[in-house]
DNA sequence: TAGGCCATCTGGTCCT
DNA sequence: AGGACCAGATGGCCTA
């Protein structure tokens, strides 16, 4: 089934750092200007500093002096090699960072009640993968009342053909359930039961879903 | 106190 | 060479 229109674009997720989500590019460029949020350890945070714009004119510079020059002392190898690795952890940290961002728009747009505890990272994905098969099937429904088509079809072939989640997932229809501990998305909602939201029902029982479930 | 979740660090690998 | 991505390790915090 074609990807409802109205969600389809937000749901565009790119490689790469584009951001596909509400307030994702600000947290890019703040994530590492603002302190990590970690109550944690906090190492020297810094490493900006050099490796600006010059990259290829240091290399052409180094290689004027003579190529590979002579080998620099151990001091010297040991200092760059604390630079580049401090610089990697914090590229790390931020792309972390992004991800969590990315993470919070994605629980933003979940169905939860307002007193709930946050989800989880897990908890968020295998909700998310419920929920738009719920939602999925919505509007299948709602295609096939409005229109008044042939009896509902195994929608297999369409979930199975499409982007989300993997085939073995969907392939077993009406039961999104599958491998434990996997985005199964019955097994993510019946694991804690605190999380009880408004399409739930509707997510446990595929067969009974109801468009109000998501009201 | 054990177990779950999380943030961070780290080294390896792949890509540009 | 440097950046992005990944997975393993580690340690802190919280809850049952």
């Amino acid at each position: 089934m074609a990807p409802h229109p109205s969600c389809a674009p937000a749901v565009q997720v790119t490689h790469k750092n584009e951001q596909p989500f509400p307030g994702a590019a600000e947290d890019k460029v703040t994530c590492v200007a603002s302190a990590p949020p970690s109550p944690t350890r906090v190492p020297g945070n810094s490493a900006e500093a050099e490796g600006g714009g010059h990259r290829g004119a240091s290399r052409k510079l180094r290689a004027r002096r003579g190529g590979r020059s002579r080998p620099k002392s151990e001091l010297a190898l040991s200092k760059q090699r604390r630079s580049r690795r401090k610089k990697a952890n914090d590229r790390e940290r931020n792309r972390m960072h992004n991800l969590n961002s990315a993470l919070d728009a994605l629980r933003g747009v979940l169905p939860t009640f307002p007193d709930d505890a946050k989800l989880t990272k897990i908890e968020t994905l295998r909700f998310a993968h419920n929920y738009i098969w719920a939602l999925t099937q919505t509007l299948r429904i709602a295609d096939h009342s409005l229109y008044g088509l042939e009896p509902l079809a195994p929608p297999c072939e369409e979930l199975s053909s499409q982007d989300v989640g993997s085939p073995g997932d969907w392939g077993s229809l009406n039961s999104p359930v599958s491998q434990a501990g996997s985005l199964s998305p019955v097994a993510s909602l019946e694991e804690r039961p605190r999380l009880q939201t408004p399409a739930s029902p509707a997510c446990l029982h595929p067969g009974a879903l109801a468009f109000s479930d998501f009201l």
